[in-house]
DNA sequence: TCAATATCTAAACGTTTGTTTAGTTATTTT
DNA sequence: AAAATAACTAAACAAACGTTTAGATATTGA
């Protein structure tokens, strides 16, 4: 045999995940992949194919780093209370070590909304129905609530958490606070 | 003298607008301007100076546009309700010819809120504070709310017309009424 | 130890970006 | 009508983009 890698690709991809996470896609390059993976374009290329398939192997990673909170959002049984306590969780990691770079996966949807990337632009329609749909169960716990309401309340959630992924890159986790405990008020 | 143009500046600064307006500042690219814009690169360049100078005239034309908008807001005397109107309003605007397109302002305030570029991001910085001021006096004509209360519901309603114009580019018209309608139901 | 070979470095690829320049065309005023 | 000059067309610019290639380097198994 030969050579081995002189990197691990879980490890680099999370680096650029991160990039990914606070630039968005297309104000990525190469050139910063580069520096911030520390390994080659080559190196890059032969593990990855292109910077598409270093945006969507980040994709996955951002997902496994969130997926411990979905299951967690998922089997809680407290209705809208678990939907706020998932918004607070969400707002956490965009914080945490002190970055402010909103949702990866809300700002990819909003980035790739009008594009012509149908396999990106599915991929979050699917994560944005997905999550819809998570809401749906839990504000039916509340056997008060028709489905009409279900439905409206559900999309508003929804945009509410667009809004969200905007004001954690330019408010601060005080306001944001404030904006998720007012969000509730009508829930 | 000599020849005379044979385009008008505010013309196809509109034209510009447009585009900008459906793509933001990086995804407009020159080549599409001169489409657009129907005028040679040269024509651009001698009229406004740089891709830039395109994009400023642009954002004052599209102020200029919803400047009646504003105005109507401004001085509108029945609180809340009139910040109601005014998210109806905007709305319209997205929505007009069939073209889903959001808010420039709130888009181009996303799009530079990590930007190098202080001369865009502080005058967005401006326009959105200038708004959250307009929502406070508009709240303050109801008497029984204290300043916390007005403070926090202004910042919620900033957040809202970001999740508004998130909401404008990929939701039907529908679905955004039942949004400002819920918005508004705990304010 | 040494041939085999995967990974490395570094340069160059073709496009596209925003911008500029050189040269032609058209219109105005004297 | 003709000189003057502003606006036009079209080609080329340097820089940056994502991508590929050629050749050097280092590590593996026999």
């Amino acid at each position: 045999m030969a050579r081995k890698k002189q990197y691990i690709e879980e490890e680099v991809i999370d680096k650029a995940m991160q990039l990914f996470w606070r630039n968005g896609y297309e104000n990525t390059s190469m050139q910063m992949l580069e520096k911030k993976m520390n390994i080659n374009k080559f190196s890059i290329y032969s593990s990855f194919g292109s910077k598409h398939g270093v945006f969507l192997k980040s994709l996955q990673c951002y997902k496994r780093k969130v997926s411990a909170m979905f299951e967690k959002f998922k089997n809680a049984t407290n209705g809208v209370e678990d939907i706020k306590a998932f918004f607070y969780d969400s707002v956490d990691i965009c914080y945490q070590d002190g970055n402010q770079k909103g949702c990866l996966l809300t700002s990819t949807y909003h980035e790739f909304s009008q594009s012509e990337d149908k396999l990106v632009k599915n991929e979050m329609e699917a994560f944005m129905e997905n999550l819809k749909s998570l809401f749906v169960n839990k504000l039916r716990m509340d056997v008060t609530k028709d489905e009409e309401t279900i439905e409206k309340q559900a999309n508003f959630l929804l945009l509410a958490k667009h809004g969200l992924a905007t004001a954690t890159r330019v408010n601060s986790q005080r306001e944001i606070q404030d904006y998720i405990e007012m969000t509730f008020n009508n829930i």
